[in-house]
DNA sequence: CTTAGATTAGACTATCCAGTCTAGTTTTGT
DNA sequence: ACAAAACTAGACTGGATAGTCTAATCTAAG
């Protein structure tokens, strides 16, 4: 059973990490996890590399799939941006951004090495994507990593920033703005 | 000179916590000052007031400004858009934005109020003026918010958060991506 | 000059925290 | 069954921190 606790305690690291940040204590961690202090310095060199594992874990979540096709671009386009919208505007992912940037000069490579697996990945993903589409003709030809970092832009808009400071958004119809986000990004780049 | 005082310990707590965040001692900050330790006291009722006063301050630099004249729209949002890409990207409210948002839990309230004096205020100023020149027929009439948003989205891209997680970003040439930027903004909203 | 308010250095309390250590108990593999 | 490994509770060290308090010094105004 070396596993169970170990899993305990990442799990429990998380939910307290993600509500309080890198100063949840040692004491709080082991607590929840229901495990002597002992044990967790069995398991992690420290609270630093308890941290780091949990991190790494929370980023990976961000990843949204993106179908291959550029047949039709409307379509694909929304579907993948819904998806982003979901996975990167969820309240765990709000809080890992939050606690991530803040940990950004305490730890200033494990933060570079998240964002390169999380946002870094899907920017790439996208740009490949839509370097395919001005291959084929479909939308008209610029900088694909450029227009990939305005598309993910355009989709999270300024609903991040209000999560991370806790302003109460107004509700609105999740699939109207996803399409008109969408529709423009498509008339910039119509060929 | 009981303001001299004051002044220097507003100073050099602005300065400690850019740097290290709300951990930013007080032994620290008087240090720094170059005060007594009961003088802090004798200013500020505890560190969260001085932390308050200090976060009040940074986030009003936000505040870009903006032509009141329709007639040249690229022009108008182009030298806006400058502007705020400079006044939200620089170091300092980089910094700023980082630790508020780390302390949007510990202090809702005050992170809340800073954000509507700032952010809020851009975007009610350009949703202002985008309503304006939907009025006058210059861009299709939307939901002037929405498109405020949307354009404050594109100006920072992905480089708020590439800069939050000290990533380093690919130097490119500013004033052809805010046209880029204006350009396509303009061409999604063409009437 | 005198006095009141401001300032100084620094001691002090009370709390918290990361990490080490001890000693006794349980689990696991063989 | 037995030994090694893992676990437990909890004490302990060393260090940091916010805020209070004291007593001496400085400054400015009357």
């Amino acid at each position: 059973m070396m596993m169970a606790n170990r899993e305990r305690l990442l799990l429990a690291a998380r939910e307290l990490f993600l509500e309080q940040g890198y100063d949840a204590s040692v004491d709080a961690i082991i607590g929840r996890a229901e495990v002597a202090r002992q044990t967790f310095y069995n398991h992690f060199k420290n609270k630093e590399s308890l941290f780091a594992e949990v991190v790494r874990d929370c980023f990976l979540d961000v990843l949204a799939p993106l179908n291959g096709h550029t047949d039709n671009l409307q379509q694909s386009l929304m579907s993948f941006a819904e998806i982003y919208r979901q996975r990167v505007l969820n309240p765990e992912s709000i809080a890992a951004y939050r606690i991530l940037s803040g940990q950004a000069l305490r730890f200033p490579d494990l933060v570079r090495e998240v964002y390169a697996l999380g946002t870094g990945q899907m920017t790439e993903r996208l740009a490949d994507f839509l370097r395919k589409a001005m291959d084929e003709g479909h939308i008209r030809h610029a900088d694909p990593v450029f227009a990939a970092e305005l598309l993910l832009a355009m989709a999270v808009g300024q609903e991040r920033s209000q999560r991370l400071f806790g302003i109460p958004c107004r509700e609105e119809d999740e699939q109207l703005k996803i399409k008109q986000v969408v529709d423009g990004f498509l008339r910039m780049f119509a060929s």
